[in-house]
DNA sequence: CGCCGCATTGACGTTCGTCAAGTCTAGTGG
DNA sequence: CCACTAGACTTGACGAACGTCAATGCGGCG
């Protein structure tokens, strides 16, 4: 609830390649700048948006760690993902003008505020940002699908390593390790993405950890064997 | 596989309203009518399109019943959704010019071929053609989020319930009855969209008409008491 | 240094999956 | 017109996986 006002520039963010288009040139990337004016910073703890909040505008995470979540009217919440540097939160809130998620930073983070009206009005300019956030959106929807597919029909130890691949591969693209994380979120919180308590959870964990798969101490953890993890999300592929 | 070419009109189409942007001029609906060239008939089990295949259109389903659904490389799969006249699929090939998911008709099917190149050059010209597609995708990505909170928080008889009004209550809105439907997919389908195995499905129906919530008879179900489902779906809520 | 939130672990219960047998129905062909 | 069949659906008995409840451990922050 503090919103700093930092200007920046996209043409110069060492990000540009995961959150804006690829392939413009000088003056199309001088239009960009202008919609990305400012900069805001979240507390760890606190809410980025909240669930009704009118929509204004989208979120590229500069620094830190997300996670957006609903809430069903009786209380229970399901997080919906975890989003990282470079990924663009608030697609939720177009189609009704209002958000209907949470989003929470896990840790102090950053973002690019981008009004979406002026994301629009760009967009019709510039065919290639046009483009941009029709695949972000997409890429959206072809995320939830596979989550459905872990939601649906994958067992504890398949949807945690699922899981853990996941953000290890994400965490790789941005240049940290293959094989060392920092969970940023709580048991509970993998377990509510993951349609798990926090105690199978834990015990999954442990299990991993006792079959020699992985080094866990808290949310430290070192991925031992990556190809274990792999089999056991695809029990097929013989790795 | 044979793809009828029958030219019609947007403008006179009484699904306008489901799937195309209100408020237009004139000329901008006789524009809209340009990129709906084509329909497509699909015949019950055959595929609209498959994963893997190349991208081109988005389809607006005209007439009939779509199931969408995605494979793990260890063949199980997972629906992803049902789709009814007035909505749009195909927005998962957008992101890598490819189709990521099989959608399949369930029942004989007539569809609206409406390709992507087209769409994004008239949405920069016509921006309410560009809000409708973003709300479009928006829409997708937030009911998504729903079927998480359901795959991964609530129980047989919720999910059930939870599925039975949300088909109900978009047949309403195309003009059907609030209280009766004919389940277009089997219960094996049922459960793949539901996270459940068919027997689950089945012996959740069977107990639903026990309470006299609902009439089943095979595909022919008739809700009884909406309420009740509401109930189940939402404990707290006291009807 | 002590507290509080988070994580781990154990014992037990519930829900749903598995396996199997049997029924219904729509469609086919005699 | 009816018998036959295949696929879909129902139902029961049983077991496995995960949830629940509870006790305990650990570590980071003030």
């Amino acid at each position: 609830m503090n919103p700093q006002t930092i200007k920046v520039a996209c043409s110069s963010c060492n990000l540009r390649e995961l959150c804006m288009p690829l392939g413009l040139n000088a003056g199309e990337l001088e239009q960009i700048d202008e919609i990305v004016g400012v900069r805001r910073k979240v507390k760890r703890g606190a809410a980025l948006f909240r669930n009704g909040e009118v929509f204004t505008s989208l979120f590229a995470i500069r620094t830190g760690f997300f996670k957006t979540s609903i809430a069903s009217e009786d209380g229970r919440d399901q997080v919906t993902g975890f989003q990282m540097a470079g990924e663009v939160i608030g697609l939720d809130g177009i189609v009704n003008d209002h958000h209907t998620c949470d989003a929470v930073a896990l840790e102090d983070a950053e973002v690019c505020v981008m009004p979406f009206a002026d994301i629009e009005a760009l967009s019709r300019e510039v065919s290639g940002l046009q483009r941009h956030i029709h695949k972000i959106m997409s890429r959206e929807i072809v995320r939830e699908h596979g989550v459905m597919l872990l939601l649906g029909s994958m067992r504890a130890e398949e949807r945690l390593a699922a899981f853990l691949l996941n953000l290890v591969q994400r965490l790789h693209a941005r240049g940290f390790s293959q094989s060392e994380l920092i969970l940023r979120m709580t048991r509970e919180e993998i377990g509510s993405y993951l349609g798990l308590k926090l105690e199978t959870v834990s015990r999954t964990f442990s299990k991993f950890a006792e079959d020699g798969i992985v080094e866990v101490k808290q949310r430290h953890v070192r991925i031992l064997e990556t190809d274990a993890l792999r089999r056991i999300v695809n029990p097929q592929t013989l790795l």
